[in-house]
DNA sequence: CTGAAAGCGCTAACAA
DNA sequence: TTGTTAGCGCTTTCAG
């Protein structure tokens, strides 16, 4: 029901008596026009709230400026602040942002990805390198410029910004057992369609199958809520060894777990440990605070957006690599013991 | 860079013989294409994944099936539950949501709602309701659909729907008076620009100039963020008179207060009150678990985008109010004391 | 330095 | 049921 009243460039153009053409130049060249009219026409411009037609852009210019970016989720913090710093990025070189959330979804992922694309979006970010061939063949038949963040493989043939998740499984992995554990368990986040919950499962597998003393008393899988981890905890307990530390794959998982410990009445870390992954704000605030695995969120938007503009500016150049790895580092608070 | 290859009505329109009108058609009505025919241009449309291109669509219908956002930050998860709420809601109609973000900042908001209704949004949803009249001019003379959330007044002339910051400020402050604490203490969000953290103070003195029993110590206003709540709750204790609780007006105020207690050894809640405002992830997990005001996040976001989908869709009716006022709860946990 | 004019891809009358 | 056609608002040659 809008545009009963926008106002076009033609509009403003009968007003102050020029072309339609000198007012847009002065709108994207504003050098190109002799100063007088150009004060005039940005008067007018001011005056009536003029704001170009984004639609009749486009069509013009054959770009929008928009980038699209899709999460799975905005419901926690996980990747607010990496999109926050996309954004800023993006912000400072004009062109504006397109949120779209897929739920953990690949077919909810797969839609957005037309939606974004559809809405005019010149690229994409998307989280993590696993997805259906089906997406993937989209991708590269409409040659859909796209930067992946959230992980890092070498083999990718697509732009990618992120870190090792198995890597960093891996190392989180090591310094609990360094610290003396030796019977383990992980509560992991749902594995199927996310290669960053596969990966760290599989960097912890092999920090195990590289420590002989040390073994591996089970996984349990968890969606990413307080509930479900405790259910899972709960679970790993039972098991007839009980493990005296617990890898989380992520924040949310450990904090879900210690606070089922705390209403069990098992001391954490002296009972059991328990470390987390991502190291958003709710690794700070637990009793004990969280010993977790930080992950550069910001670092990685800014990156991903650096790369993707680069990308967008430049073209994909073939034979350029587009893969930057960024590091994970431990953060030991007080939450895992030493035996 | 892209466009290189888009594929357009007309292209299918060749390959398959019919004219682009039909195709048209055969995408936004298919009813009225003939069986036959309809196949033929799925399989094409299909096959050559076309997408419709967003800006002739826009440019001919004159909407955009697009609504936009603009929240004060993505950083924490304030607006987070709200904001997939309303996406959730907009995806099963159909609509694309665009996010922005202003960082508080009203000038910021106000470029913000020029980019995405440049980017075409047929309406906006806003958060609180104060702004320069510079926006509210803006919004006026475009007459531009909005919904205002995250507050509530019966005087707005927008559609609005939320809660009152007033009412439940004062709420919360009575609870704490009649838990027998008469030396309160506040720290308030930055307030400049900002009708949330305002109402909200506003309503905690209501509530003690209607109990003469108590009185406010004082009001330490904070940005965001643990450090600094941190340093307010330490500015608050050294006054004269120590409060015995602290009201703040937002959680990760109340937390970051809290964590600074912690180190302090000072003991909540028996030596000191503390309580929250917004219910997020973080106060379900601090130890003592956070007393705090919980706001329907998700509620609001569903009935916000509601009221927006009607206004767009059957034009704001002079007469008619959208207003939807709900109603916050009280969430009792560990940090408040009964004196 | 400015204007005229040709589209960009799509939809919506209107005709057939 | 389908095709023809006239724009939607903007940018961009190309002339002047």
């Amino acid at each position: 029901m809008r545009g009963t009243s926008r106002t076009s460039l033609e509009d403003i153009a009968k007003i102050i008596g020029v072309s339609t053409a000198t007012i847009s130049r002065c709108i994207n060249s504003p050098h190109k026009v002799a100063e007088p009219t150009r004060k005039r026409i940005q008067k007018a411009v001011e005056d009536l709230g003029y704001m170009p037609h984004f639609g009749g852009r486009a069509l013009a210019r054959n770009r929008t400026n928009t980038i699209g970016a899709i999460i799975p989720t905005m419901d926690n913090a996980m990747f607010a602040g990496g999109l926050q710093a996309f954004q800023d990025v993006l912000s400072s070189s004009g062109v504006t942002l397109l949120v779209g959330s897929s739920n953990y979804d690949p077919n909810q992922e797969f839609e957005q990805i037309r939606a974004l694309l559809s809405q005019g979006a010149d690229g994409l970010m998307l989280i993590g390198e696993e997805r259906p061939a089906k997406t993937r063949k989209f991708l590269d038949q409409h040659s859909i410029p796209h930067v992946l963040a959230w992980c890092y493989s070498d083999a990718s043939a697509s732009a990618v910004v992120g870190f090792d998740n198995r890597k960093s499984g891996r190392a989180i992995a090591e310094h609990v057992i360094n610290q003396g554990h030796t019977k383990l368990a992980v509560i992991a986040g749902i594995r199927h369609g996310n290669d960053r919950a596969e990966n760290r499962v599989k960097g912890i597998e092999d920090a195990i199958e590289a420590n002989p003393s040390s073994i591996l008393l089970g996984i349990a899988e968890a969606k990413y809520s307080f509930e479900s981890a405790a259910t899972a905890l709960e679970y790993l307990l039972n098991s007839p060894t009980r493990p005296t530390a617990i890898i989380c794959g992520s924040d949310v998982l450990a904090v879900g777990a210690l606070l089922r410990t705390h209403s069990l009445g098992i001391k954490v870390p002296d009972e059991l440990s328990i470390t987390g992954f991502d190291d958003i704000t709710l690794a700070q605030v637990t009793s004990p605070r969280l010993t977790t695995v930080r992950i550069p969120q910001k670092e990685m938007g800014r990156q991903a957006a650096n790369v993707l503009l680069n990308i967008l500016a430049e073209g994909q150049k073939p034979g350029q690599l587009n893969r930057i790895e960024l590091e994970t580092t431990i953060i030991d608070r007080g939450t895992l013991a030493r035996l």
